[in-house]
DNA sequence: CGGGTACTATGATGATCGTCATACTGACTG
DNA sequence: CAGTCAGTATGACGATCATCATAGTACCCG
């Protein structure tokens, strides 16, 4: 349920995804939502943002790059296979809730904000790693998450992969 | 109408937001709401990335802006004003749009890409204006863009200025 | 004054949504 | 075997939504 949660979110936002949306999807037994979720769609989505979160990271650190270049490469290849993959029609779980939640409900907003920063903390650590002095790694880190969820949308949008690309190659540029 | 629309959609996303609440916010007529908008709710959306986009691109168009630099300033300050005077709850109309849109709903995607090209290629029409080339205006205009959209979100799961602050600086090294 | 056009008031319709209560299943514990 | 409990089935609830039909009002043109 999770797992088709955060897709669905990342196609068509957290409040054009219903509960049975999320059961046809998942094959999930209808009768067993408050069983798995007893805070409701609020769970759900802080669920979804999680596991989402964790996958990431995961596939972060599964990267053997050993340069600036490549750390900055494998980050943007990741979007740019789920732009491809889902030909444009996806992207970002995380960003489809934050949109669509009023900023006010302040625990689905924590975890939106820790899933962003776990991952631009994560960015910033390797190219640390790679040579980049710490202040301009944290600033280029947080430039290219940003740049990337921006052409997301402008994928989305377009309904190609050319604006990805060209993003990325001028974030490349800002490395030394 | 679609003044409120737009507001309400940059919030809260598109999906979030009803035609009460619509109709609440700007004391219009519940009555008249198909007369002025036959084709419902999708039409209202229409209109709305319609307004905000030329809203934005007149906007633009009063910069005076002499130098690359000056340029791109003008540019993020604007979207700085957004995030600061709403207390960082307010972004993007047209992403707020875009992401809440299946993306087979072929005339709001058209919409939402017209607006994002006409700010693209506004911004990078002056870049070239105040010298710079017209390939790397294009890009730079675009990366810019889209990591004004992307800060959007941050500055929205932050709660604060400081991600579009740090992607603004960063954004300035691409200039030549 | 008369007639037509633009707009609004009111309220109904069917659909869908999130939420939950109640009852059932099965497996595991001792 | 009796008992407990996580998980599931079914279906109902009030609310809200987008949409529209019908009837009314205001205003302008001649």
């Amino acid at each position: 349920m999770v797992r088709s949660a955060a897709t669905l979110f990342s196609t068509r936002g957290a409040n054009a995804t219903s509960f049975s949306d999320v059961i046809a999807q998942s094959g999930a037994p209808r009768g067993s939502i408050y069983h798995h979720f007893p805070e409701g769609k609020k769970q759900l989505a802080i669920d979804a943002i999680g596991w989402t979160a964790q996958r990431v990271l995961a596939h972060l650190r599964a990267s053997t790059a050993a340069t600036p270049g490549d750390v900055l490469e494998y980050f943007i290849a990741m979007w740019r296979h789920v732009v491809v993959s889902s030909h444009a029609a996806a992207g970002c779980a995380v960003a489809g809730v934050a949109l669509d939640t009023p900023h006010d409900e302040a625990d689905v907003m924590h975890a939106v904000n820790a899933a962003f920063r776990s991952w631009s903390e994560q960015l910033a650590e390797q190219l640390v790693a790679a040579g980049v002095p710490a202040a301009r790694a944290r600033a280029i880190a947080l430039t290219t998450l940003a740049g990337m969820e921006g052409a997301l949308i402008l994928c989305r949008a377009e309904g190609g992969v050319a604006p990805l690309d060209a993003v990325a190659e001028e974030l490349m540029r800002l490395l030394p």
